[in-house]
DNA sequence: TCTCCCATTTTGGTATGACCAAACTAGGAG
DNA sequence: CTCCTAGTTTGGTCATACCAAAATGGGAGA
């Protein structure tokens, strides 16, 4: 019923070297940054042909627990949830095929961030609301110039998702924004439609700072919503 | 800043035979559950080594766009969020090495499913109304049986993922249930542990079915505050 | 004619070895 | 001490070979 990992599986001589280096990369043996040993030395220490090691490192590598650039000596990475997010990433965008699972994607969006506004107002620290009034302050200085307010927009936002402290939450927004953003894009950007972002920004803040929940999680669905609105166009037209 | 995909990255024969695969699979023109060609038969049709051929079979396995068992032709898989959600499985389990981790994951599924009755206190059909009803008759059909009470209990939150109708919400229960789990299967059983839940879950319907978002709200968080409570008790002592 | 079993072929998993070009390194020129 | 260069290391790719398990096809038996 549940995922369930049977493991079926039985042989599979890279999974035994996936295994331990995946160990050696949690427990810290092969430090954060740290080159992993030469192909040719780690054959020699699993005593398995090149053929394995390269299959072994190419699936860490998938798992984001090795960064490999093209030519260059895989690098180890512990992991953290940004790095899980990229690893993510391009499975997550065979997803996005088709419309309807954008606006599935974005409808969750909102969701959350409905529940991080109802969670600002009740429980915003006053660190978090001045972060929020510099965001903002950053917000309204940008709106001639879209390209940066679209950075104020992301970030104002991203304020937000802090504020619960749980990094889970941050990533969450990354992904947003890396999976959402290509299909923003050829939203075009006028400073009218800023302003109007901008004070529908203020009104959130003014009503978390007001500590009622209810009016924010109505300022950030309607802003939210008439953004899609706008967006949308750019879909179907 | 945001996740960039820089693509610095210049050769790497692979990545042209994945891309595509990838596009042929999304296509349809590689059919959902229909085998992949054999690995010698795609090196002709790529022009290339059974080493790159391997490789991107791999990759796109780790993707989830291919299912491969061992020693099986590999299927293709057109990816939807529960396949996502297995292909990210072993990549998240990396992450809750520390208990802090856990934590953090529990709180967020803590933070989804507030929203998650809210929205159903509001929003919620006859139809769901009644699949949260059998449910909970469920649920407490199975109160001595501590095993059978534990999926009805899974089987009652997974009610609350549907009712947004978003399929993004019942992939995203499907993880937190897989990838919590195992911290969770310590935890002993007790008829009165599960006479508790029962009422928590009732408490909550109730509160749905009097279109009480706030009543709502509160019942499923004490309920799962509880219940981390009791299971903390597992992990550090 | 249909079913079932076995021999043959196909195919994925692994091991070798070789070659290239780019990255790395050490040592010499300035 | 710096900088450039020649030699070495190392990842990327290819070709080949072998094994065992899986798929297949056709004949034996019902």
């Amino acid at each position: 019923m549940t995922v369930i990992h049977l493991k079926n599986a039985q042989s599979r001589a890279a999974d035994s070297v996936i295994d331990h280096l995946e160990q050696r990369i949690l427990s810290g043996e092969l430090e954060n940054g740290a080159p992993l040993p030469a192909e040719r030395d780690l054959m020699e220490d699993f005593g398995a042909s090149r053929t394995v090691i390269r299959e072994a490192i190419l699936a860490l590598s998938n798992r984001g627990l090795i960064e490999s650039k093209p030519r260059y000596r895989p690098i180890v990475r512990k992991p953290d949830y940004e790095t899980v997010l990229n690893a993510t990433g391009k499975i997550v965008q065979n997803l996005l095929t088709e419309t309807g699972d954008v606006k599935n994607l974005y409808d969750s969006r909102v969701f959350i961030e409905r529940g991080l506004v109802r969670e600002a107002a009740a429980m915003a620290t006053k660190d978090d609301i001045a972060d929020l009034k510099a965001a903002l302050a950053a917000n309204e200085a940008a709106i001639s110039d879209s390209t940066a307010f679209y950075e104020t927009d992301v970030a104002f936002h991203g304020v937000l998702y802090r504020v619960p402290k749980n990094p889970i939450f941050p990533a969450i927004h990354l992904g947003y924004t890396a999976w959402l953003a290509p299909h923003w894009e050829k939203m075009l950007r006028a400073p009218e439609r800023n302003e109007l972002n901008f004070h529908a920004h203020k009104a959130i803040l003014t009503a978390i700072m007001e500590r009622d929940p209810d009016a924010a999680e109505e300022m950030l669905k309607s802003h939210l919503d008439a953004a899609w609105d706008h967006v949308r166009t750019t879909f179907t037209s």
